[in-house]
DNA sequence: GTTAAAAACATACTTTTGTCTGTTATCATA
DNA sequence: TATGATAACAGACAAAAGTATGTTTTTAAC
C-alpha cells in the first residue's frame, strides 16, 4: 500500500481491529493485511506489534487470531429469563424460561436468573415495573439487600431487612406497606445483583438455543 | 474421553461453542477436543460436521476458528464503557475506554456505547448516579426520548422534548431545572436505549486474558 | 541536504490448525 | 446376541497462520 504519515496506518489498523473483535470475529495478521490492501505480511504484523505495545491491543502469541481488546470481559454468559419463580424446590423448568440475557458475573452463572418485575413497590429504588432484576439464588443476605422472596407462593421484589426477633421485606413507595411474613411462609429466592431497563424493544429470544 | 449416550456429548460440545462465539473466542477443533478430553481431533471434529450439518453452527472450510452461531436474530456483542464523552468529533479514543459490557441490539454495534451517569436529574425516570445508561449513537430522538446531549461540552442525559420554536433537555426531578439550549451549543450524541445499575460491584476489565 | 525513525516490502521458516483415511468401542433396538 | 448407528481413537498430511531476518522507501526534524 501507499505510504501514509506516521500513526495514520497504525490508527485505522485499530479501528479495524477493534470492529472485527466487537463483532466476534478475530482476524488473522494475513486478514489484516489483505484488508488494507499490503503487499507484505509484516507490514501489518509491525503494526499489530506496535499495538500490543502501546496497549490498545493484547495477543495470545502464537495461537491463530489472537488479537484481543484489552479490557474486554470474556465471562459473559447468557442468563435464563424467566416469567415467574416456580414454587417447590428452586429449578428453572425449561417451559418457564421466557429467554436469555447475556450477563457478567463472578460468581457461578449457574445460579444467576432474570426476572421482570410487576408493580412499583420499589419505584424509589429505581426499579420500575417491567424492569428485569438479575438475581442471584441461594446466597446468603443482609440487610439492606434488595431481594427476591416467595412469600405464600407469591414472588416479590423487596428490600430485606433483619431485626431482633423479626424479617421485615420493606418495599420503596410510600404507599406500600412492610410485611412482616412468619418464618414458615418466607422463602429467599435469592439477591438482586443487577437492574435493567429496556427503553427499545430487544428480543431477548434466540430461536437457535435449544439447551 | 468416555463414551456416551447418542446425542449427549453433541448437546454439551454445542454449549461449549455457543459460550465460547458469543464471548467472542471462536474455539480450534483441538481446542474442542482438549476441553472434552478427547483423544483424537477426529472426535472433536466429526461432532462440529454433525452440529453444522444439523444447522446449529455454520463454518468457514478451511478457515482457523471458522464455526459461527447461525443467522441470530439479535446481535449479542460487547459495546465498550466510556467513562466520558470526549468533546468534538465523535469517536472513541481508546483511553477513553473503561471496559466493555454485553449488549444485544438490532443495531449496528458500533454505534452503541455505554455511559456512566453522573447525578440524580433523571431519579424520577428510575436513572440514578452510578447507573450504567447504553446510548445508540447518531440516532434521530423523538419528543419524549432519553437522549444524552452535550451542551457547551458538558454530557447530560434528559428527556428530549421539541416545541414549536424551541429543544428542551428536561430533568426528571422536581429540584432540576428544564434546559432550553441555543441549537448552536447544543449537540444530541444519541437516545439511551437501556439502562443498568450494578448493585454488586462485577468487574467489567478482565486482566485474566492471556491466551 | 542529512539523518533517524517509521512505513512498507520480500522471502523464508515454524507452528498451529483443518482435514483425511481407517479402526475400535459402545449404544440402541430388535 | 446380532446389527446398524453413533462415539471415540490413531496417525498422517496439507493448508492456514504466526514469526523472523533483512532491505527499500518515505516521512519528520534538524
Amino acid at each position: 500500500m501507499a505510504y501514509s504519515k506516521p500513526g495514520v496506518t497504525r490508527d485505522r489498523i485499530y479501528q479495524f481491529m477493534r470492529q472485527r473483535l466487537l463483532n466476534g470475529e478475530p482476524p488473522t495478521v494475513r486478514e489484516v493485511q489483505a484488508a488494507f490492501h499490503m503487499r507484505a505480511v509484516q507490514s501489518a504484523k509491525s503494526h499489530l506489534d506496535a499495538l500490543v505495545r502501546e496497549g490498545r491491543l493484547t495477543k495470545a502469541p502464537g495461537k491463530s487470531r489472537g488479537y484481543r481488546l484489552p479490557g474486554a470481559t470474556y465471562s459473559n454468559r447468557l442468563a435464563p429469563l424467566v416469567g415467574r419463580v416456580p414454587a417447590g424446590p428452586f429449578n428453572l423448568a425449561v417451559q418457564e424460561i421466557e429467554g436469555y440475557i447475556p450477563v457478567q458475573s463472578n460468581s457461578d452463572t449457574q445460579t444467576v436468573f432474570g426476572l421482570r418485575v410487576s408493580g412499583d413497590s420499589m419505584m424509589d429504588a429505581g426499579i420500575l415495573h417491567g424492569d428485569i432484576v438479575l438475581v442471584r439464588a441461594g446466597t446468603e443476605v443482609y440487610s439492606g439487600d434488595i431481594v427476591v422472596a416467595m412469600i405464600d407462593g407469591e414472588t416479590t421484589v423487596k428490600e430485606f431487612r433483619r431485626t431482633k426477633n423479626q424479617v421485615q421485606l420493606r418495599p420503596r413507595n410510600d404507599t406500600y406497606p412492610t410485611l412482616t411474613p412468619q418464618p414458615e411462609d418466607l422463602t429467599i429466592i435469592g439477591k438482586v445483583i443487577e437492574v435493567r431497563r429496556h427503553l427499545e424493544p430487544v428480543s431477548l429470544i434466540d430461536e437457535a438455543f435449544n439447551g
